[in-house]
DNA sequence: AGCAAATATGGTTACTTTGCGATAAAATAA
DNA sequence: TTATTTTATCGCAAAGTAACCATATTTGCT
């Protein structure tokens, strides 16, 4: 990404935009579609739902487990994934929080 | 940021990603938090209150322009800029949408 | 016309992201 | 133990992003 100068932004600020950019490639949203819709998928599942390679979709899942998105666990030789619904009713709510600054805001993580 | 496969994704989810990725940057957050505050401000005093140079500040503003967030029209030499406050609704909408596949989606643009 | 102020743009450097194939790693199955 | 399945990681190339300085551009002012 370049330089960064993260460090002179307040932590809101740089988990609202944290959360965003995880959000900022049409991949990762069909990825939140698909897991919202499914409730839970494996790694393979998704793949085979999406015009990427394995390589690239793992990726992008690990992305957005960093970014608080996902949650996973390991079942056989597995790994299901699934949307970590409180960050990203949080995020939602921090959004919201923009418009309305008034109200008392919770902070992401 | 390398080879993009965007047309391989549906438009709704690509302007769902578009806004998210105008958002995913913090000082870009600060912008729009500055700008909700103020309700309008030119670019100079936008500057004034962000610890980046002139010319980034003008680059992020342009992006968030072209994601669709900001307004902006000349005045005298200076261009002040605003929040396109249905855009940013809307993009509140399509995200709580994910939510809530049943409801009536609105498309973003 | 000429100067000043404000913003945008060009050019550069450094770093990140996207995407893939190939391969490593982990766990199950045979 | 060996083979298979599934996922993660490595290494790479192409392209994008972030940041800055310097400069062009635009508009207003004297």
């Amino acid at each position: 990404m370049g330089i960064s100068k993260t460090k002179l932004f307040e932590q809101k600020e740089v988990n609202l935009a944290k959360v965003c950019k995880a959000l900022g490639h049409p991949a990762r949203v069909r990825i939140l579609e698909f897991l919202l819709k499914e409730k839970t998928a494996t790694c393979n599942t998704i793949v085979e739902h999406l015009p990427l390679a394995q390589s690239t979709v793992s990726q992008h899942l690990s992305e957005m487990k960093i970014a608080g998105l996902l949650n996973s666990t390991g079942v056989k030789t597995s790994v299901v994934y699934s949307v970590d619904t409180d960050n990203l009713a949080m995020a939602q709510k921090m959004l919201s929080a923009l418009f309305f600054p008034k109200v008392v805001q919770q902070t992401l993580f």
